[in-house]
DNA sequence: CGATAGACGAGTATCGGTTATCATGTAATG
DNA sequence: CATTACATGATAACCGATACTCGTCTATCG
């Protein structure tokens, strides 16, 4: 059923069902477009839920994948952690990540010189680099 | 190593049972403490069972725990995948993940200025590089 | 060598995260 | 407003990784 629905002329790439504009969705939207911070999927429902009282986990998933697809997100993963996702098109960035609450964090920039951590023969293409510590609401600071 | 080889008054800490040196013990160590890369348990236990046929994946995760507990080995997480372990007691270093072959490689020193690429605010207290792309045997290129 | 605490292998159970199922609900369209 | 394809919520199923169970085996020590 990768395509077929369309009734006559719904020529684009792969026909995807015709997308709805519901409660749920928008609420879920909304929830990972306004973070400035990238959200796992409890953290998703839970935020959905304060708006959307009754939402459930399956629509959270549904959702993001849904919204991976379309390139309105990206998956974000820590080590050793279930993936989180932020809203996509931001710049170049890294994330750090607080011991204290486990929230993770957006870090503008990108460090100079990671390229030559490596030693002659192996071809870099990509880095991730994740600070740890402790963000500032945790250390009693104010934002 | 921490203690407990006492036959009689084992008094300290948490008596652990007293060890054993097996077959499968060994072979397992000397796999992980010779491989110069971070090793997962399926790798583990297809280099171990090369040496000793028959040893059980049971065996692979029982003498790796151990083997942390002790100190001998830490653990590596990279984004998105199951364990890796790796002889401890290495300088701080960091890892290369080759995207044909899957491998972790070990990174010599650390980039400077990682520090700064958090806003003020927060407590920088540890971090992770990670380098992905393709490693010297993967490109054709000798080892 | 004999006794025995540990260790082993195979298989089963468990666990957290994610996906599938299905009856019901509802946005979108004419 | 009727139609209907798409969406939802609850729950079961699934999955890969890991832990447990238990009968058998064996390193260790006297």
């Amino acid at each position: 059923m990768t395509d077929g629905k369309a009734h006559s002329d719904d020529t684009s790439s792969q026909a995807r069902p015709r997308s709805r504009r519901t409660r749920q969705r928008s609420v879920i939207q909304r929830v990972l477009l306004e973070a400035n911070r990238p959200l796992g999927t409890q953290e998703i429902l839970e935020a959905a839920q304060a708006k959307a009282p009754g939402l459930g986990i399956a629509t959270v998933y549904r959702t993001v994948h849904r919204m991976v697809e379309e390139g309105r997100l990206v998956l974000v993963e820590m080590p050793g952690e279930a993936p989180r996702y932020e809203a996509s098109g931001k710049e170049h960035h890294h994330h750090f990540r607080c011991r204290e609450c486990d929230d993770v964090f957006e870090l503008p920039g990108c460090p100079p010189g990671l390229g030559n951590l490596a030693p002659k023969g192996f071809r870099i293409e990509d880095h991730k680099v994740v600070l740890y510590g402790v963000c500032p609401p945790c250390t009693g600071m104010p934002g």
